[in-house]
DNA sequence: CTTAGTTATGCTCAACTTGAGTAGAAAGAC
DNA sequence: GTCTTTCTACTCAAGTTGAGCATAACTAAG
């Protein structure tokens, strides 16, 4: 160990510290498939890309609950259950200084993610382009509803990349797929869900088999009502099958 | 958006920031159970007990970096696979100033393992306890080899139980059992690494079956020396078969 | 009112995977 | 040579998955 190291783990206030930020990856199904909510940035650098929302670290401030801010003042939603994804470090990610950012992801139901489109924050839902099948990995793209790419600021496509790879792998043992539903929901519903999220079509009745089987659905008795045809039963998430 | 924010969002130097670390969860498997790599602590606070090699992270220098730089300088290992694992941001999980932690973990093989408790970097071997099965999570504790218990500093115990439950959720799909292992080993070996992160015994005609049929392993004609009985055929990690 | 069109749901069947047990092979110890 | 122990391959039952078919339930068109 070099003095220069000692003194670094000894007395670190001397030393110049990143900045810390956490930045949110909100994403919801549009158009059957998985969409994330961005900002366009006004200011230089960067001005006119899209960006995930995202704030500083207070001194007096844990990383979630700075996440949960950001959610709640930079993006407009009340509430929403917030997991932290990876932190991000490369030295050169933002231009202004060093700032190393923890992300953060969070799924929101249809109305939610609406909603928080409509509400002032500015948010725009961004298609993702994900070029990668199955938890490979890779970059992925944004486009707008109309087809046009939205260019991303930062490093913000790989964070993106990473909330997709997550997401996948979480899919087949967690409760990941509800969280994207709202309360009662079908299993046409929640196939379409696990379709999007894992970009490639399921096998449907071996789909409803597992998921009656899991124990993780209860059926409420009622129907989906307005259906051309046939109205599907409507189930409930139900958490006490996981255990 | 409040003033106070906004001034945050766009002059953050003249906030105070927090510290910004890396904590290293270096694994091995030892008498059969998991062991982490731990360092005693000679200075106040918590003087005594044990903890995670760590650094702090430099201005002009990468996450990643700051978790090799102190894997070799504090830890005495030149080289291993280091992978992030969470990051930790509790206000008060330091109790001298406000620090946020980046976890990492390296899978070390045994004879890695020996050696760096060989080294005069002072780590000991710690035992793990996990009293939890599968991923469930909980909180975990280490012991001595006699079997005495460690204790553990500051969050140190939360970031172990983070480590071994991302251990067990990886292991079924990806490489991490070969990465505790020599280079050439034996099928047993590999259901014994298996069964360490597991904390539960393997079926073993299964296991063998399994491994064979994934295409990960490639026999390498020799066979293990020096056993009471009959020896069993070595097998090497054979990555091609992973795409 | 009847029929066509469309989706939901339950059923069956073959293919594949997993858990468990048995039997022969291969080495050292005696 | 015989005994002991482990490795390895094989078989069989049980469970899981992919695929298709028949019937039910509903709306809209005629």
């Amino acid at each position: 160990m070099t003095e220069s190291e000692f003194l670094a783990g000894y007395d670190p206030a001397a030393y110049e510290r990143p900045a810390l930020a956490v930045d949110l990856v909100l994403l919801g199904i549009r158009a059957g498939r998985l969409a994330a909510l961005l900002l366009r940035r006004g200011q230089q650098p960067q001005a006119g890309l899209w960006a995930l929302p995202g704030g500083f670290v207070g001194i007096a401030e844990t990383l979630d609950a700075a996440a949960e801010r950001v959610l709640r003042d930079k993006a407009g939603i009340g509430r929403a259950r917030l997991e932290q994804l990876y932190t991000f470090g490369a030295v050169d990610r933002d231009p202004r200084m060093r700032i190393v950012s923890v992300a953060y992801l969070a799924l929101l139901p249809e109305a939610a993610f609406v909603e928080a489109l409509a509400g002032g924050a500015g948010l725009a839902a961004a298609a993702l382009v994900v070029p990668w099948a199955g938890e490979s990995g890779g970059p992925v793209s944004a486009e707008a509803d109309d087809g046009a790419p939205l260019a991303l600021a930062f490093d913000h496509a790989d964070i993106l990349a990473l909330a997709v790879k997550r997401l996948r792998g979480k899919l087949d043992y967690t409760d990941v797929g509800f969280a994207l539903l709202p309360e009662h929901f079908t299993l046409r519903q929640l196939q379409d869900v696990h379709a999007a999220i894992r970009g490639a079509p399921l096998n449907k009745s071996a789909f409803r088999r597992r998921m009656r089987d899991r124990g993780w659905i209860a059926p409420t008795g009622a129907r989906e009502a307005g259906t051309a045809f046939r109205p599907a039963e409507l189930y409930r998430f139900d958490r006490s099958g996981q255990f």
